[in-house]
DNA sequence: TCAAAAGTGTTCCTTCTACACCCATGT
DNA sequence: ACATGGGTGTAGAAGGAACACTTTTGA
């Protein structure tokens, strides 16, 4: 419930305002995500806005702070507050998504990269924001292109399957996978070829479009990942 | 203005606090909105919470006080906060649905029901929420049980169709929308009938379940309602 | 007997799913 | 020549969309 424990106490009659930034990549384990390891406990980063910063720019910013880059794409998640009788502090969240290709944090910062299955965090509200992140995470990929932000600007047809089977969590057929994504407009080959073993080399792909409200695809194919986490709401 | 949450000793100017209800209901003239009619223009109705209130409580406190009986429904949408350079104010909104036997406001509170097409908001987040709002709901319309909170204990299926035209905003094939009824496991005849005119009287039915979660229905048929306004996230 | 809403099946088409083999390459 | 991942088609099932007439009642 306290987003910033080590912090003053109760020094504000009027809220307390943080923010939280639950960060994804695919990692070599899978679909991980990026905590602060502290003598108190795991925690997900967090930050206060400046004064007259936007909300969406200080996740933005605190972001870039912690791994020198900006994510691929940043997403409100939700909005928690204390528990009742506590002094009030207003939580906002946000889902971060950073390609494979995303800088190491800083050592000193004590960040983490961890598969997201062994991830526990210590307060509530990190776990609330991160269960309904995953949730959300997983939903999204059901139904929109997001997971083009995981990856890098080429990738090969099984590069993106693997992405999809990793944060999906099941595995996808690989010939109903490649039809899916060739009938949709939303990929496009880039003419390279990609040699990387000894085996016959892969065909590049970029995505077509910009646009992450366009480009739908189909969703009843990872349904099974529905039936995960916490919260209310969206997603699916 | 780089500051970390685990570092910070900065005091802020304290950021304000607000939120925003969004309330629906179908009313005479089909899907209807409230809002509070002042000299300065139109408003959805807004409150701030109270020390230790928790935001969700504050929503449907107001709610209440608005309309002397509590939503069936209220869901967090989205945190907006000022525009750069204002001092900082965030905006937690919500929607909130009443059944047709809501109460109408009491006059002297200033708020009116219109229909969703006829209301023009006056302030920037305002509009924001609303379109946002509508643009939920009606994403919500097609793959969740939602509608079930717009409807009265009991109820035709005339009416639930009705119900999932007027907000959907498109019509649907009678037919085709009793057998997917039917077919899922939500719905329960009361045993009862309605007589209301002259002609067949019709079943009524109620929800099998109180779960919001639960009882998925299919998402394509509803995909005309998609392309309508506003935000990033969610929804579809 | 007429008006008005309730209720009911079938056909077509699209989309999802399951499934197995050949291809190009490096060692 | 073999091991490795890349790449391809088809048949059956399920679900969605379009479509028109009969039933029950009150006036």
């Amino acid at each position: 419930m306290a987003v910033d424990a080590t912090t003053d106490q109760v020094r504000w009659a009027p809220p307390r305002l943080a923010i939280i930034v639950l960060p994804f990549r695919l990692g070599a384990s899978g679909l991980e995500a990026a905590y602060l390891r502290e003598p108190g406990g795991d925690r997900l980063m967090s930050a206060v806005p400046g004064p007259g910063e936007p909300l969406d720019d200080a996740a933005q910013r605190i972001s870039h702070e912690k791994f020198g880059r900006s994510p691929q794409y940043v997403e409100q998640l939700y909005t928690f507050d204390s528990r009742p009788g506590a002094a009030r502090e207003v939580v906002v969240s946000y889902l971060a998504l950073f390609r494979q290709d995303a800088l190491e944090p800083s050592a000193g910062d004590g960040m983490r990269w961890s598969d997201v299955t062994s991830i526990s965090l210590n307060e509530a509200v990190h776990r609330d924001v991160f269960d309904y992140g995953l949730m959300r995470l997983k939903a999204k990929f059901g139904y929109t292109n997001i997971a083009f932000h995981l990856l890098p600007e080429s990738f090969t047809l099984s590069d993106l399957q693997l992405a999809y089977e990793e944060v999906l969590g099941h595995p996808v057929d690989k010939r109903n996978f490649r039809r899916r994504m060739a009938s949709s407009t939303i990929l496009e080959r880039t003419g390279e070829m990609r040699r990387d073993g000894s085996h016959r080399p892969a065909a590049l792909y970029r995505f077509a479009t910009r646009d992450d409200q366009a480009a739908y695809l189909t969703p009843s194919w990872a349904a099974a990942s529905l039936s995960s986490s916490s919260q209310d709401d969206d997603e699916p």
